[in-house]
DNA sequence: TTGACATATTCCCATATCGGAATCTATACT
DNA sequence: AGTATAGATTCCGATATGGGAATATGTCAA
């Protein structure tokens, strides 16, 4: 089994580095696909794959005007991934490391010793 | 050019969901491999490189006790991909989407209209 | 129509992936 | 020493990737 398709959800698709750099492009306003070549410096065929990853997850919305195709941003997919992320920013707030790792570097050597019996069910 | 490593970034490594699913447990408590094994329901090896690639992106921390490895979260590395889907919030914040939706579909049909000329420099 | 312009799609290819199966390493127990 | 246990690594194979090059589609303009 490869690696699951980039259009897979919006984690697999913004893995990509200009993926992101069209997006944030895009938060700025509504763009045609020139615009982003200009900007991200690829080929524009290059470009328009990107989008239509984009697309197929439902980061982007598009619509023809003349012979540009409008893409703006529809940010509703990203949300699921700030909440994920989300879930463990108290792991860096409060700089809460820096205390743990000054205990375990100084007293307590085995005060971080947490139960590993239990194996099967938990919270 | 292939797909970026998942080793090469935060946001490759956890476009993986089962390691998104390791990261979560982990972030309970330390754990033995043993323990994510019954938790995934994958197999030893399939989990052993899981976590080989959350320890080369840095997401994860590993001490041995006697027979086991014990790994732990650390979460550092995720705050990049918090703040990065943070820049969006405001889309989806005070559903002003649904102000903005109901304004298109409504009155205003070309009030939508924004410049796309310039094509070079933006802010 | 013909041509120019904007964008999309197709084809090619070197590469990394994930799971499965088999094997290797290290520690503990007797 | 010999065996069991916990994990890690290696080899395999089908598959999707992203860039490049070439081509196709669609719209405007003369």
């Amino acid at each position: 089994m490869p690696r699951a398709a980039t259009t897979s959800d919006a984690f697999n698709a913004v893995a990509e580095p200009r993926r992101r750099e069209i997006l944030s492009y895009l938060a700025l306003a509504e763009r045609p696909v020139g615009d982003i070549v200009a900007r991200l410096g690829l080929q524009q065929p290059s470009v328009s794959k990107h989008l239509r990853v984009l697309r197929d997850v439902g980061l982007v919305r598009v619509r023809r005007d003349g012979r540009q195709m409008l893409y703006r941003l529809d940010a509703e997919m990203l949300r699921p991934l700030h909440e994920w992320t989300g879930q463990f920013e108290r792991f860096w707030r409060h700089q809460l490391n820096r205390v743990k790792e000054r205990a375990e570097r100084q007293g307590a050597p085995e005060a971080d010793r947490r139960q590993s019996k239990p194996a099967k069910e938990e919270p």
